[in-house]
DNA sequence: AATTAATCTGGAACAGTTCTAAACTATTGA
DNA sequence: TCAATAGTTTAGAACTGTTCCAGATTAATT
C-alpha cells in the first residue's frame, strides 16, 4: 500500500513540517506526523494513536504518544478539544471551526464553517483577552425508550 | 450567621426539592442541597464542594459528594460543564446559558444570556438528534511575556 | 419497634496522563 | 568522520480525579 515513492516524499513531506515547526525530526516524530498530518481531518486519541502507530509496524511508547500530541499542539500542527472529562481529542484541522459530539459513540466531526455563525461574541470580562470560542453540538441516536 | 428560623427553612425547601427531584431527603443531600441551590449561580467542583461541606461543619466523605453531585445533574438540578480534562465542574445554573472560562485561574462565568446568539444552528448529522449546544469562550489575561 | 430498601463510607481500584532518570540519537563542529 | 552535547525516547512509577466495593448506617414502611 506504500509504495516506496510515495513512502520517500511522505517522509522528506514529515521531516519538513517538523523543522518548520522548531522540531527535530526524529524517527517517531516523523511517524506520527505522516499519520496524522496527511491533509485529512481527524479527531484522535492518544491511545487510537497509539494503536495506530503499533499496526503501522512503528513501535512507538505511550509516553512519546502523548508528548509528540503535546508538542503538536504547542506548535500549532494539532488542536485540543475538550469535549469530554478523563480524555483528550486531538484535532488535526488547525482552522476555525466547531464540532458535533456524537455522546453515544464518542466520536467527534467537524462542522462545516459556514454551518455555525455566532451572531455576537460576547465582550469578553475586563482584563481578559479572548483565546477562542469552542461550540460543541452534542447529537445522540433518538432515544426510543419510553 | 444561620439563624434557627433560615435553617429550619433551609431545611425544609432543600427536603421539598429533593423529594421533588425522587431523592430520599438525607442528612447529607439535605446539605449539599443547601450549599448548591440556593439559588445563586455557581460553579464548582467536587472538591470543592468537599472542603466547603468540612468548613460548613458537615462531614461527608468524597464518595458521596461525587455520588450526590452526578444525582443532582441527572435529575436536572445541576448541570455538568466540561472545560478541561481531567475535572468536572458542576453548575447550579440549569438554564441555558453559556460560559467564559478564565484558562489561567480555571474559573468559570456564565456568559449573559442575551450576549450569544447563534445566528444558525447546524442540521445534525443524520440519524441524530440534537442534546444540548455548548459555546465556550476562552480567555486569559493578556500575555506580556513579549 | 422491626423490617426493608436505599444510602453512605473508607479504602481499593481504575483510567488517563505526566514524571523520572537512564539509555539512546540527531546535530554540531573539529 | 567522529566525538561531544543537547535533545529525545522509554519503561515504569507516580499522580489526579473519579468510580467501585462490601459492610455499616439510616430513612421509610409496617
Amino acid at each position: 500500500m506504500v509504495t516506496p515513492f510515495t513512502d520517500a516524499e511522505g517522509v522528506s513531506r514529515a521531516t519538513a513540517t517538523l523543522r518548520k515547526a522548531g522540531l527535530r525530526p526524529t524517527r517517531q516524530r516523523i511517524a506520527l506526523a505522516r499519520l496524522l498530518l496527511d491533509g485529512r481531518d481527524r479527531h484522535v486519541t492518544a491511545e487510537e494513536l497509539h494503536d495506530e502507530a503499533q499496526k503501522a509496524g512503528t513501535d512507538i511508547s505511550l509516553a512519546t504518544i502523548y508528548n509528540t500530541l503535546n508538542q503538536f499542539t504547542e506548535s500549532g500542527l494539532l488542536r485540543e478539544v475538550v469535549v469530554e472529562t478523563g480524555r483528550s481529542y486531538f484535532d488535526t484541522n488547525t482552522d476555525y471551526h466547531h464540532h458535533f459530539f456524537h455522546e453515544d459513540t464518542r466520536r467527534l466531526e467537524d462542522i462545516p464553517a459556514h454551518e455555525v455563525n455566532l451572531a455576537e461574541v460576547p465582550q469578553v470580562p475586563p482584563g481578559t483577552e479572548m483565546q477562542r470560542i469552542d461550540v460543541i453540538v452534542r447529537v445522540a441516536r433518538p432515544d426510543r425508550s419510553h
